[in-house]
DNA sequence: AGTGGGTGTGTATACGTATACACCCACCGG
DNA sequence: CCGGTGGGTGTATACGTATACACACCCACT
């Protein structure tokens, strides 16, 4: 008796509603996308419409628009709390443009990731996974598809937006210089990640400027595990640092849960400090001095960026830098007594 | 001269090969997904195709074999550490079956992220943020368009799969009352948020069961400042509680911060223990004592449960519910010395 | 030599939408 | 009274892919 409007069939398309309402397909495209229809056509249409429970079919849409309103995200670690941050800012700063979010996780290489959302045919693509050298950027670069590099920076000619790691890693240097450390040690990410390398050199270069001592390096890859263990390492080991910094707040809690499991007392044995200023560094419980990146401004500058070259695929390459800042909270102190022989 | 293999020209499509490779469109696509075609013909389709950097069209693909391969998953709080470990999880089951994820945050409602969801023809969706008597969900059960209730139930005729709350929470109550605690506190989530109702109700039938007091509940949403603002408030009042229960991990971190905050010792003093066991519970700086939830297993149980849906529509709604299991760590102790007037 | 089946290919069509174009009608100014 | 204008609508087409169908072969078997 007639066709069920609930059941298993296929979903109502335009020419569903066209022909229940005896006007023509084109006629319902116009009144559902704002076009002139008259008054009492668009009102009957969209009233079938609601009845029928109709939903825009995207990719029927987007084939003949050829756009998705749709953009790429990849990410490297989901389970890095700043991520879900940055995702969330992202999502919200898309939301305001009417696009929409198509997060695609990268730990085994980026290829497959980019092959997906190529496939889906995403207006544009945000990394905040790049590494240096990803063959998969390259290509999309050449190709003038739309890339923006979030949080990383690589020499390929697309857009990046970043915080002001030099900056905050000098600030580290000095705030831990002021304590008295001079055996400062860094749990640092892989070699090609362009944050940690940048992160890592800003240390380096301030504390040649200041004349101490180098760093102990050990390239965890951002992998807690591996975090902790290379800080149980640098503990246990002949001449443990007294002070200790993460290249993000991630590897930093490593450090810190690392010196609780060997009892080392925080920070009167060991300071610690991050990068990122993750949600968990301002618990009371853990208190992670660390460098805040300005998610907020990042991903908007990042959605920004990303549609101007949407608009305009032949923009020259811009690099924006936004500034971070130095938070001191109770993992960093005083450099404990040397005890010496 | 020539068409630019390297340029901001649309993406080739099946046409430009065929034309290249002077073969019918037709043949280009039984090639590229494994028809019968000469394997010279292949070869040579193939070389060409990777030559134009080709890459299907998913919305042309789906308009014509309506199935998108992409899976819905909405979440209500992406910060909340337990989801982006369930993501994970989701993606890598997903991931096995050539599906993809197609990730919503239904911060303010779902009924937005179930729009997009639809419009992208999604072949099923996992809902992990159903709230009691959600609209959204109860048309979409009612369309029989394929749904899954991951770690949450609602008595809408659907999927569920669900860790064992009961059983999880008679243990955590066993273990405080075996440890001395009769003033009990939980920290819960929304009323119409049912992992909370029923972790609730399960904890209140154990303290009947075994005589004890009734729990003070606060109702914080799962919001962590909330949280935090509703565990010190309790702290600093008249009758605190020897003992919090937070009903999921997060907001039994926030008792913790909020403990430390007020110089309130944890176990010493009070007691907390949470529910999921994510991943920082395990972590030597907070060591939370919490009911484990099978994650992996949930996943994989959701997405099943899913596609076997999606291929057989008019299947009876199936309730699945996984062992959890309390994990002991350094966060409950025995109930301190009543130092009444 | 004729029939049958299998292999490789081309032709044609469908999916659901947006939009260019043509058309009709009512109205208004000259 | 007529040409123009503009609002409202229908017709036709394009987007890129998968696949049903038809067909042209070639080989083997009776």
């Amino acid at each position: 008796m007639g066709k069920p409007p609930v059941g298993a069939g296929r979903p109502p398309t335009s020419v569903d509603i066209a022909r229940a309402a005896g006007t023509s397909q084109a006629t319902v495209s116009r009144a559902l996308n704002g076009g002139r229809v008259a008054a009492a056509t668009r009102e009957r249409i969209l009233a079938i419409s609601r009845e029928l429970g109709y939903t825009p079919n995207a990719a029927a849409r987007s084939m003949v628009t050829s756009r998705t309103g749709l953009v790429g995200v990849v990410v490297s670690d989901l389970t890095n709390p700043f991520y879900p941050e940055f995702l969330e800012e992202i999502a919200a700063c898309l939301g305001a443009r009417r696009q929409h979010m198509l997060l695609q996780n990268a730990a085994g290489g980026d290829e497959d990731a980019v092959e997906l959302l190529l496939q889906q045919r995403v207006d544009g693509i945000v990394f905040t996974a790049a590494v240096e050298g990803s063959a998969a950027v390259a290509g999309l670069v050449a190709r003038r598809f739309p890339v923006v590099l979030a949080n990383r920076v690589v020499d390929a000619g697309c857009d990046t937006v970043e915080g002001d790691h030099p900056a905050g890693a000098a600030a580290v240097v000095d705030h831990l210089a002021g304590l008295g450390h001079r055996r400062i040690a860094v749990l640092a990410g892989l070699p090609g990640a362009s944050t940690s390398a940048r992160r890592l050199a800003g240390i380096r270069d301030r504390l040649a400027e200041r004349g101490l001592p180098e760093a102990r390096v050990v390239e965890t890859g951002f992998d807690y595990d591996r975090a902790v263990r290379a800080a149980t390492e640098l503990l246990t080991g002949p001449h443990p640092p007294t002070a200790i910094v993460g290249l993000n707040d991630q590897v930093a809690f490593a450090a810190l849960n690392a010196a609780a499991a060997l009892g080392v007392p925080v920070p009167a044995r060991l300071s610690v400090a991050g990068f990122d200023d993750v949600r968990q560094a301002s618990w009371p419980t853990l208190g992670l001095t660390t460098v805040r990146q300005p998610l907020a401004a990042m991903a908007a500058r990042s959605v920004a960026l990303l549609n101007e070259r949407v608009d305009d695929p032949s923009l020259a390459p811009r690099h924006e830098v936004l500034p971070a800042e130095l938070v001191v909270r109770s993992t960093t102190g005083p450099r404990p007594e040397a005890r010496e022989p």
